[in-house]
DNA sequence: TACGGTATACTGGTCATACCAGCGGATAGA
DNA sequence: TCTATCCGCTGGTATGACCAGTATACCGTA
């Protein structure tokens, strides 16, 4: 006989802390536990699946970082009350560690938030263009004044109004996490000369293109805005 | 005085497990633990953080959920090696409830994918080309023998090549969850009477866009294609 | 010499038990 | 009726024990 290289599987045994993740995990998703709802106390839970406190508790660690339950001291654990499911706040804060890290999440925001405005334009509503105008003039007073701080705080606002506007609870996750990422690389920014200024001209084309409510213009101006940042951040070096 | 918003913080008491995670987190930020690093035994770090080897435990967890550490029963605990830092690779898997969570994730999917492109018509080696080249024999040979699973698997193929060649670790990361996230629905498409050919043809002309190295043609036959699955899938239900 | 088994000292995986601190409802007293 | 206390619940932590894999050094045999 021939061996064949599909004959054999590897041999795991799955922790058991990781067999009550899945099995809680699948309760989630098929929807028998909705958001909202109270697990069983550690002390029930443990009897129902036969573990010990211990292995559940590393269960509820790992459900906890995966972003679906909340734990907390003294009432209980909840499925987590979200529309899409959270991703982990953190997943970015540890990747910014070569300079090549944050020029590939900068590539990853242009994709994410150039669709987010096309998005926005198709569904923003009257209040969220108010809104995003407010960050405007925000902006332009940050410029006037030279008020770094102030300027990434409307940008913040701006870039996180935008993707809100998207509807979209995957785009917003992800270029909040993003966003978040590269704070430190904004500080720097915004210092340079006439950024503020700049920026807040694209941002201003940014909204035109979403009051005329022309998907492509919205996410060719976000484009070039991200793009135009980009090349800033890399002559920073 | 007046009250001001600003004045109290809430308290919290992080648990013990959580002062770990954030320093071993550290450590590994910091570079003082690099990839492929052995942590101390659990005995050994449970001494040194001094916590139980309870707590310990669940810090591990964590920082296994998160994708930082991997843990090997009997050898020990490593940093993990990706030059990227590793999205937990399930955050998807629980979001695809609602219809239009899938939707989201295909919207998303087609700004990460069209930018991989994009990147890949920049990046791509003649090797990748090649590879890419046998994934679309593959497909037509399943669409000529309306053969399902291989189509599929062709299909999978031809986008993760795609996104691995635009060698930006993120979008790999993304791209591959949210694939993974929409496997079932794979199936329904592909089964789809002519979908099979209809996609190779759209798979070639992407790969003839690689092929000439324009970035912004590839970027568009991408989106083309995933636009008119898009369109498809909406049309099964 | 080369091989194969074995003893041993690690590693993580699991458990039972105990105690602490925060929360909340019930209950007794003003 | 209102308030203060108490008690039973919850999660958070620690300890010590044992099991099951892993690696290595050792030793006897072929």
């Amino acid at each position: 006989m021939t061996l064949d290289a599909g004959m054999f599987q590897p041999i795991v045994s799955d922790r058991l802390s990781d067999k009550a993740v899945g099995q809680i995990k699948a309760l989630i998703k098929e929807g028998r536990l909705k958001p909202g709802d109270k697990l069983p106390s550690e002390r029930a839970l443990m009897k129902l699946l036969s573990v010990s406190r211990a292995s559940l508790r590393e269960a509820f660690r790992v459900l906890e970082a995966l972003g679906l339950i909340e734990v907390r001291t003294g009432i209980g654990a909840f499925v987590v009350q979200t529309d899409a499911g959270a991703l982990p706040a953190e997943w970015t804060t540890l990747l910014t560690n070569t300079q090549q890290d944050m020029f590939d999440l900068l590539d990853v925001r242009e994709a994410l938030e150039a669709k987010a405005a096309a998005l926005a334009a198709q569904k923003a509503s009257a209040d969220d263009l108010r809104q995003c105008a407010l960050t405007l003039t925000k902006m332009k007073g940050s410029a006037d004044n030279n008020d770094v701080d102030g300027a990434i705080e409307a940008d913040i606002e701006f870039h996180q109004l935008i993707s809100e506007m998207s509807h979209n609870n995957f785009l917003i996750e992800l270029s909040d996490s993003i966003s978040h990422a590269l704070l430190d690389a904004r500080y720097a920014f915004f210092r340079q000369p006439d950024r503020i200024y700049v920026s807040w001209q694209q941002h201003c084309r940014v909204v035109e293109a979403l009051e005329r409510r022309d998907s492509a213009a919205a996410a060719q101006a976000m484009l070039q805005h991200l793009q135009d940042s980009k090349e800033v951040v890399k002559r920073l070096r």
